[in-house]
DNA sequence: CCCCAGGCGTCCA
DNA sequence: TGGACGCATGGG
């Protein structure tokens, strides 16, 4: 079986199990840029939390937020975990979306370029960047994280220590770029891991991966 | 009490 | 260039 036939496998087992995600879980693109800082190593109920603080106190807009001081930032989104860090990451997210013309510039900018300008922001790593491309843009990218690595590392579709760009061109490089199609692909593999990929536990078994044509069974 | 979450920057070899 | 470590709250 092809690379692309097994990408292909995973994504209609996923989806035949679990359905449209209807990702991102946020309501607009600016709610998707703050969100994606927020939820860095952070379960999304406690984003959540914080990002209703933000709205609760009517600062949920990029000059609101720029006007707070990082400490007064940093107390609203408290229940997020980091606070202190992701507030200074905010904040440079915004003073580099004022600078660069906010989401008119964005939508013209090639993707590529794009991308290395966000990664360029301090807070704003790949898989931040890939999230606010996709889902905030809708360019055509697939985001990689931890579900992801992990599972194809249980299934030794990857090695354990691959990192973050040769997981992603492994699905640029063998899958058609279809919008829709990443937008889901990524939102299942959370779904999964968040449903039964714990990091200490193998792929519970009925998992709709459980078993792939040509790999051997997780453990 | 424990482990972990939709990462990232820094430091150090 | 890559592996350890700090960052922090809240849910299971």
């Amino acid at each position: 079986m092809s690379t692309a036939d097994l990408l292909a496998e995973i994504f209609q087992r996923l989806f035949s199990a679990y359905g449209p995600q209807g990702w991102w879980p946020g309501e607009t693109p600016f709610e998707v840029c703050i969100g994606a800082i927020l939820t860095q190593n952070t379960a999304w109920a406690n984003v959540e939390k914080a990002i209703k603080n933000l709205k609760s106190a009517g600062v949920f807009d990029p000059d609101s937020l720029l006007g707070l001081g990082q400490s007064e930032l940093a107390a609203l989104i408290r229940p997020a975990g980091y606070f202190n860090q992701k507030a200074r990451k905010i904040r440079d997210f915004l003073v580099w979306f004022r600078e660069n013309g906010g989401f008119e510039a964005m939508r013209k900018a090639e993707t590529d370029d794009l991308r290395e300008s966000l990664l360029s922001v301090r807070g704003i790593g790949p898989e931040t960047a890939d999230s606010i491309l996709l889902y905030a843009l809708g360019r055509p990218i697939f985001v990689v994280d931890a579900y992801t690595a992990r599972v194809l590392a249980r299934h030794e579709i990857i090695s354990s220590d691959a990192d973050y760009d040769s997981i992603q061109s492994l699905f640029h490089d063998n899958l058609p770029r279809d919008l829709q199609m990443f937008n889901e692909f990524h939102a299942l593999f959370v779904r999964l891991g968040k449903e039964r990929c714990r990091k200490r536990e193998p792929l519970c078994e009925n998992c709709p991966i459980e078993t792939l044509p040509g790999y051997p069974p997780v453990p």
